[in-house]
DNA sequence: TTGGCTGCAAATATTTTGCACTGGC
DNA sequence: GCCAGTGCAAAATATTTGCAGCCAA
């Protein structure tokens, strides 16, 4: 994971470039997502904004995730069962590990997307932007306590 | 594509096996979704079967859905911003190239995802049951045409 | 000064659930 | 006849939108 600090001047910087305005409410998001060593859904970042500003409104994160979506600051993970969670940190197509029983996602290394993607464009005459792999199953712990899936993920 | 008469029968045998009813709305449901080519919605499906069951509901087909979801003999394609798509096909995880133009969703081949999917568990020691593999952008038809993006899927 | 941002509320969209009635087996 | 399935409506979820007032630049 980056240094947070430095992935929030990052995105301080990317906004004024593009002449967004930086709010307090938008600077304790921006903290907050280049903190997240996790997958913050937007109701989590709302929790944790809160405290500091408790006149916030959900609406409000859900437009500052949408700009920083558009300016490609975050990558959306869309959990159709959970909602959308956000990764500020790795904001590219990546794949995700995602426990059925906890909720843990991990980011497993895999290098090989690109030449997948590119056969598949070959192979569908498609010009593709971006893919979404994700993988689900137990994690270690869940299996060892004998968890059992509450999440049923389709595809 | 399987062909449809025995795909109906498959299904009808087993929901009949495993103590389910056949209705005649759930039979024509069946009937839709054995003959699909492409990838229906409920609200598809449900508009398909109202013309013969003008009284039924969006909440048959949904229950009707779970219960083929519950039995493998579904899969559902979670597209966050189009809602669920059902695939009686291929009811197994496999590979969708999505158009963001049109909406049209093909089936690639693509035989690598069990080693990968091996790859992953044994990286992270999850026990995986399952994944899911969406690539996103312009069909050929909507690359020629000039036409822009609709869907916006994140990941 | 001003237009983007905020925050409240209402709207949207999709899927799920409760429950009385019906009909498949 | 029993009970799963149906159909209507209401509920639950998650996200988006409208708009009046505010404030960062």
């Amino acid at each position: 994971m980056a240094d947070p600090r430095e992935r929030l001047e990052q995105m301080v910087k990317l906004l004024r470039e593009k002449g967004h305005r930086l709010t307090p409410q938008r600077v304790a998001m921006l903290k907050v997502i280049a903190e997240s060593a996790g997958h913050p859904s937007a109701e989590q970042i709302y929790e944790r904004i809160r405290p500091d500003f408790p006149t916030t409104s959900q609406a409000t994160v859900y437009k500052t995730l949408h700009v920083l979506k558009e300016l490609g600051e975050v990558l959306e993970l869309s959990l159709t069962q959970v909602g959308s969670r956000y990764d500020g940190n790795r904001p590219y197509p990546h794949p995700h590990v995602i426990c059925t029983g906890c909720g843990q996602i991990l980011d497993p290394e895999f290098a090989a997307m690109m030449d997948i993607t590119q056969e598949m464009a070959r192979q569908t005459g498609y010009r593709i932007t971006h893919h979404q792999l994700n993988f689900f199953g137990l994690c270690p712990k869940c299996q060892k306590e004998g968890r059992k899936a509450r999440i049923k993920e389709g595809n």
